[in-house]
DNA sequence: TCCAATATATATCTATTAGATATATATTGT
DNA sequence: ACAATATATATCTAATAGATATATATTGGA
């Protein structure tokens, strides 16, 4: 699954111009899958030239004209086509667990700093989570929202149990990392 | 942060082949940051022209030669320079969330199949942290195991209490869809 | 009233990455 | 005996992330 398919699924919700789509982006979808102008725009372009979308241009005074994109019957198609095929996978990428995972590297400082960065960083993003709560949505959106809220949650839970401790165990134990027990 | 910055770190931990450190990725570091052999090598190649990593070829018979990657003084400085400076971050990408965002295209069984995949494949995922767990880790290692296994317990609780509900939702309200919500 | 911050819009560019693919033998387990 | 897995090196290409460019309108605070 790609950036054009969530294009298309966010044109099925109605049309849209390539900076609405963004939005969509940083917002509804934000907590499962961030895309920036730098894949939407070309994802437009191309999913024109297949026919899975058209837009009208609205000419506007002083900005460049407002492209108004509406997906086709075949977009349509072809997007329920990969919500049926696509294996429901996901995929973490986390430079904070990096930045645990090396602790015994980092200064004691650096490492309770990064550990309230994440702790604050969780929290926005649970506030982020609870205004979109607040909407009336379908089922299926609500439930994104919950489980973004359930990790996010978790992952709270789990630093404010463990960070002490970690901390204490990471500074007593600096040079006791053993690299063969990964192999 | 990005593969190479993976890379060193994986040679701060011991010297290393190029399949050695794909294990790595598969395996310590699978929950939180993971490659392929089509950005690994092309980073060892990397670091290598900048003077981060320094190899030895150990010829073989019938295989191609064995290239053992060691961390130079260079390279362990630049890493540990990118563990200081690196943001915290995290994000996830998931195909499960899209597909139930728009969960209202689905066909139910599909739903219901999706779901259960999920599931199916959480369980995988904690079994490899369970697995992970029982070996003798420095305390910044072991918290990434804690940490990958709240949110994947986490994800697990909030698909199994949520589904039913869910299917049954979303099958109600399938025509329900107010896309102007989201904007 | 002025001005900084934010919103509204279109894009392009380039280094990095993911995933597929290639090659090929040794070892292990059924 | 043979299929499956392990051990090894890679390359290739389409997609992507993030930075950057351009430029005015609107909003909110001092």
């Amino acid at each position: 699954m790609d950036i054009r398919t969530l294009c298309l699924g966010a044109l099925s919700l109605g049309d849209a111009t390539g900076y609405d789509i963004k939005k969509l982006f940083d917002e509804a979808f934000s907590h499962f899958f961030a895309a920036g102008y730098g894949s939407i725009y070309p994802a437009l372009e191309k999913l024109a030239e297949e026919g899975k979308v058209a837009y009208d241009r609205q000419q506007q005074e002083k900005r460049p004209d407002r492209k108004v994109f509406r997906i086709t019957a075949t977009g349509r198609e072809a997007f329920i086509t990969e919500l049926i095929d696509t294996p429901p996978r996901e995929k973490l990428r986390s430079e904070f667990l990096v930045l645990m995972f090396f602790a015994h590297l980092l200064p004691p400082q650096r490492l309770a700093a990064v550990l309230q960065e994440r702790l604050d960083e969780s929290q926005r993003e649970l506030a982020i989570l609870e205004e979109l709560a607040r909407r009336e949505l379908p089922a299926g959106m609500k439930f994104t929202i919950h489980y973004g809220q359930a990790i996010t949650q978790a992952a709270i839970v789990c630093i404010k149990e463990n960070q002490a401790r970690l901390i204490r165990d990471v500074n007593a134990t600096v040079n006791e990392c053993n690299p063969s027990t990964l192999r």
